[in-house]
DNA sequence: TTGAAAGCGCTACCAG
DNA sequence: CTGGTAGCGCTTTCAA
């Protein structure tokens, strides 16, 4: 920059104002330093340079609480990756990757990332990192929760939706079971009755729990009853074992599902197992992804697409507030009621 | 960094050297840096004053040709991504995403990206872009192609492995029709018969079709007949549309098809309109996709994950050379020969 | 509208 | 093994 403004007979203050505040230099002064730049090749600021002194990176960092690999081959991380994407284009501001593998070194590599706030999906209750990520001064929003102090924080009302959606399965049925997603990032799948919510360190998975629950007690059916299978990954294959598993107990009439990958799995083991949906069996998925709509599956509706490109311009400085989001109930043939009115919660 | 020497009483460089090159420090010094550290809260190099003094970013950024939102939706640009994520991890290194959307000043933002190399993902013979990563001095590796002077490659033989994949659906039929990528950038979804392949500027497409053409050739096939059509996106409905416009010629006993998406598309064409695979018609695809294998569809395979690891690998210097990438040819039920010999080329 | 001075926090280089 | 010096390229601050 030095050379650009020896070269264009102006001070490097003139250099730097006609990349960054055009506005506030004669046009003279921008053309001059405009050819002296195009002759010595100079592309304009070091953004190492500018990043050291203004301290800012133009650049966002999303936090995955997983390999990158699982990420990309999850369908909902990747609508909500695409949201956040979407936000980027609009500041022109770089997408960086940050997966947290909950290793030794990940809360520092994650703290030193040079970005100018975080978007995080999928973590845990008492993850040590939120306490880093607050520690760094930057803006900083959860996805799925938990509520953190010093963080945002966007997700539809999980509790609420669950209680929606088991309802609208069990009003003609007793005997529900569980497929839920996983515990924490450490717990194998197990199989438990009357599953206790509050011992779950993932607040997704906790707050539908507790949704189905709420769900149960209000229609009478004794949760200590209910069993919830924990799985280990969001995947069809694992759906179907799930459900296997928990259809060898013949008195089961409900699948309550807490993904649209899982419970398409348990629509295969019905499938496999002649097993006939919904006069047997009820299933209930949750996202509403184009899949599920085609399989008939009764499930959530929430666009995570929404919340990445919201939460994404909040953390951008593009917003004041992180926008609500709102879920609905899409009651279809897997659960034998689908001409019962919507249920919407929030703003959709 | 100061305030931690001080406060040790040894130099900075003393602290700067605890931090980069341990093993050149004495333990006594080490423990004393490590104890003012903790006390004053300092928890490491400032990463934007490092790069901007040693020119290095421990991040790699991954250039796609286009929305993100595609790229998180696109199977093969996923596996590809996933690859370069894994070698990521073992090297310590951040994931910039850098979408190219062909915008003003998409190259400048590329170009300035705090990023140690670049791996391009999809993009076009003659993009400017390519020039513009020469020019900024970092390893770049584009997958796919083109060939560029001073930039890496990584693909499999795109010509041998479509002669291959078209020989084994067409030695005993005489009338394809070809489901294309997207020829460029830009233009619209076209049918054109004797397709000219110098005329496509997205070097996969175009090394593809010439693979199909030279297996016409070598089997009596007259090029000028066989007809091309374009498509814009690899969704599977694209290709149910493409194949029920191909074969409102009765003729066509084969659709030769880029990609597993569109060929997934062409045989739902094919049971909606009640045509018989493989009897009436044969069906290839492209990339081996698990939907693929259980839909019985003839294709070609390839490792985009070891592509994807094999190139980043390279641009972060932990390997020497990129690995050369292998393909094989899957006979399946799809085009009636699944018991001839398995089809090999470079290594997989 | 333009410019001079100062220094962001660090590491390359060289010297001891 | 340790330290001093210099300066990476830029922008903030203040002054003209």
């Amino acid at each position: 920059m030095a050379d650009v403004a020896a070269s264009a007979g102006v001070s490097t203050m003139s250099v730097s104002y006609t990349y960054n505040q055009p506005s506030r230099v004669s046009a003279a002064t921008r053309d001059r330093v405009h050819a002296a730049a195009a002759h010595l090749g100079y592309t304009g600021p070091n953004r190492a340079a500018r990043s050291l002194r203004s301290g800012k990176h133009n650049s966002i960092g999303v936090v995955l609480g997983e390999k990158l690999t699982y990420a990309f081959e999850d369908p909902q991380a990747r609508r909500f990756l695409s949201g956040i994407a979407d936000a980027c284009l609009d500041a022109d501001t770089a997408l960086v990757m940050l997966p947290n593998l909950h290793r030794d070194n990940d809360n520092a590599r994650i703290r030193d990332a040079q970005v100018d706030g975080y978007v995080v999906w999928t973590t845990e209750i008492d993850d040590p990192l939120l306490d880093v990520l607050v520690g760094t001064g930057r803006p900083t929003c959860v996805q799925g929760g938990p509520h953190h102090p010093g963080l945002e924080w966007i997700a539809i009302d999980d509790r609420a939706a669950a209680d929606a959606v088991a309802t609208a399965a069990l009003t003609s049925r007793a005997h529900p079971a569980i497929v839920a997603l996983r515990p924490d990032s450490r717990r194998e799948s197990t199989v438990v009755p009357g599953a206790d919510a509050s011992d779950i360190s993932m607040p997704v998975t906790r707050a539908r729990l507790e949704g189905y629950r709420d769900a149960c007690v209000r229609l009478g059916i004794d949760w200590s009853t209910v069993p919830t299978l924990f799985t280990t990954h969001n995947a069809r294959g694992e759906g179907d074992r799930a459900a296997r598993l928990l259809l060898q107990d013949a008195v089961v009439d409900t699948l309550l599902v807490m993904s649209d990958e899982l419970a398409l799995g348990a629509l295969d083991a019905a499938a496999a197992t002649g097993i006939e949906i919904p006069t047997r069996l009820a299933v209930t998925g949750w996202d509403d992804s184009p899949v599920a709509a085609a399989a008939g599956l009764t499930t959530v509706a929430q666009s995570l697409f929404d919340q990445g490109r919201s939460s994404a311009r909040w953390v951008l400085g593009l917003s004041e507030t992180v926008d609500a989001a709102g879920w609905s109930v899409e009651k279809r043939r897997s659960t034998g009621r689908e001409n019962d009115p919507r249920i919407e919660g929030g703003v959709l």
